[in-house]
DNA sequence: ACGACGCGTGAAACCGCTTTCACAACAGAT
DNA sequence: ATCTGTTGTGAAAGCGGTTTCACGCGTCGT
């Protein structure tokens, strides 16, 4: 879009009466330019209203200022405002650095797809990803040398850098509060299990029965895929096989309110007989009524510490997968 | 990031034995090339495993394929899921149409911002607003010849490009339908009006008082700013002016909720004393129980909307603001 | 048979900034 | 006075595509 020619270095020069090499060297913080002249270049932008181009400049150093912030599912999981927030704490971060995010939210399924396609083609500096479901192409990238940041535990073993909620923590956290309530049936209704969070959100729950000295039988033990009607699939399950059960751990606050609902819909009512925690302390946590009690973590925060080691591997530096700690918010769901 | 050398025009040129030009003739699509030398390209192309480098393809065509989706406000914003959906929506159809959304979460106050700055740096064709608070620097982009689309009525009357819900005829709907159900006294919880959308929302309010062949009292209308806290506010200030008031429209979901919390809390109930009905038709109002009676929008086909009249744009079509139609989906709070 | 025309093509200029490299100017060391 | 070292600076060569322009050649009209 061409509008009203903007200068170029050409004129800055001319104008400063310098070359435009340094022009180039004031502009980008070299200090080995003597100061009067740096002074005559900053007055020269400053009276042209100079903005330096930015492809242009992108095409001549190679850093394009750019992260790929990728969503690896459709649509949908926008629904969740986990995602937003998350998107908002990166973009913030970025833009403190001088960078810039571009959203893409699409399934990376395929080694070869669009988005594979797109951060080959050298637009972006690094890439974000979130709810990763395979790693292949992110291995690729990686070894192509694209500094990588992964949010979430990443599926495979490989040593990426990645940032992650204490998911582990924060499901044993849950289950143990529901057994400190005196609960002593627990049901767990779990998210996609083909995503590590809940896997792990999982493991916490076995390891609180585990502390309690016994086993959780398996049939307490009912998939979701962190959609609201799955968890009142799950919780007719749940009741289904086992009539007597006074406690549920829900991956999300989203199949915890759909686990409540089925429960009260059957003339139970929580927590009288049935406590229910949830997990990340959304928004719908905080307004459902009666109050979820939920896993606390901290959605904005993660997306800045995602965007602070990319930061840090775009800078150079060593960096280290980074595990974030949950809190467990009680109100009166149990 | 120099990885792998990855080949370019060059190479592409010699191993198919014909110019730059014509290679960049056959990746861009011109017609005029004779197949077979075509062919060869496309051989090479492949062999080589040739990715367009987009920066230097940006900086001589002048078209760098990204979008800015510009909200104009902090990361709170994103607690809300609808922003999350408008964003994916517009996400989805920019990356069909080869484009891709830079996300920008801040406050354009200034007119010489850092996202000011960044508009002004050539590095986007064209610019999607959300939220806008003030369009002074819209205003100037437009001048200057970028392309625009606001999200939500302009504040000033301006002949921009715009999508929109219809807010008034979802704030008509909502208030007839509290009519309709019996209720004498309706009162509102308007949103920040600072924004047109809320103010929008507000006059089908009063419309349907109009129609009624009366007028609210102005204590009736409690202002908020969308959020849960706001909402509990206003319909304590409700409650206090109006005791009899037996029917509430919130400007949003999350307001809705914040008043239901409070009339239960002060012992009555929803929808037996007081009906309410909200706006979004959010997860919220869906997991809500009662289910919250409230005005669909539908936020992704919103994003879609912008992203659809960006590209028009782009093509250098005509366009004319769009407002996509509500829908009352009646629950059981009204 | 001759000029006008159209088509396919390559050479080369260009987009606007970054960076290397060489060199002038001056200071300090001998 | 000569040599070595800094410092500051500009010329120019890229970065990897796109696009203009001119030219060769076969076709058509008369």
């Amino acid at each position: 879009m061409a509008q009203t020619a903007r200068p170029t270095y050409a004129v800055i020069a001319k104008t400063a009466g310098v070359s435009e090499a340094t022009v180039s060297r004031v502009l980008n913080g070299d200090d080995s330019v003597h100061p009067d002249r740096a002074k005559r270049v900053q007055d020269a932008v400053e009276k042209l209203g100079y903005k330096k181009n930015r492809v242009a400049s992108a095409l001549a150093s190679g850093r394009t200022g750019l992260i790929a912030v990728v969503i690896d599912d459709d649509l949908s999981i926008f629904q969740d405002p986990f995602w937003g927030s998350v998107t908002a704490g990166v973009s913030r971060v970025l833009m403190e650095n001088e960078l810039q995010s571009l959203l893409m939210v699409s399934p990376v399924d395929s080694i070869d797809g669009a988005v594979a396609h797109y951060l080959q083609s050298g637009e972006v500096d690094g890439a974000i990803f979130f709810a990763l479901h395979s790693d292949a192409l992110v291995k690729r990238l990686a070894k192509q040398g694209l500094p990588i940041v992964i949010t979430g535990t990443p599926p495979s073993n490989d040593d990426f850098i990645f940032v992650d909620t204490d998911n582990f923590g924060g499901g044993l956290a849950a289950t143990k509060h529901l057994f400190s309530r005196g609960c002593k049936k627990v049901g767990i209704i779990t998210g996609d299990t083909g995503l590590t969070d809940a896997k792990q959100r999982l493991d916490g729950y076995h390891q609180a029965y585990r502390e309690g000295g016994h086993l959780p039988s398996k049939t307490l033990v009912a998939n979701g895929d962190y959609s609201f009607e799955s968890g009142k699939r799950a919780m007719r399950q749940l009741l289904d096989s086992h009539p007597g059960i006074d406690g549920v751990f829900a991956s999300n606050d989203l199949m915890a309110m759909g686990a409540i609902a089925v429960i009260e819909e059957l003339g139970k009512s929580v927590p009288e007989h049935i406590k229910v925690v949830g997990f990340d302390d959304s928004l719908i946590a905080q307004t459902a009524r009666p109050g979820l009690t939920s896993v606390r973590q901290d959605v904005v925060a993660l997306g800045e510490a995602a965007a602070n080691l990319m930061i840090a591997q775009l800078a150079g530096l060593e960096v280290e997968p980074k595990i974030l700690p949950t809190e467990l918010v009680v109100r009166e769901s149990a």
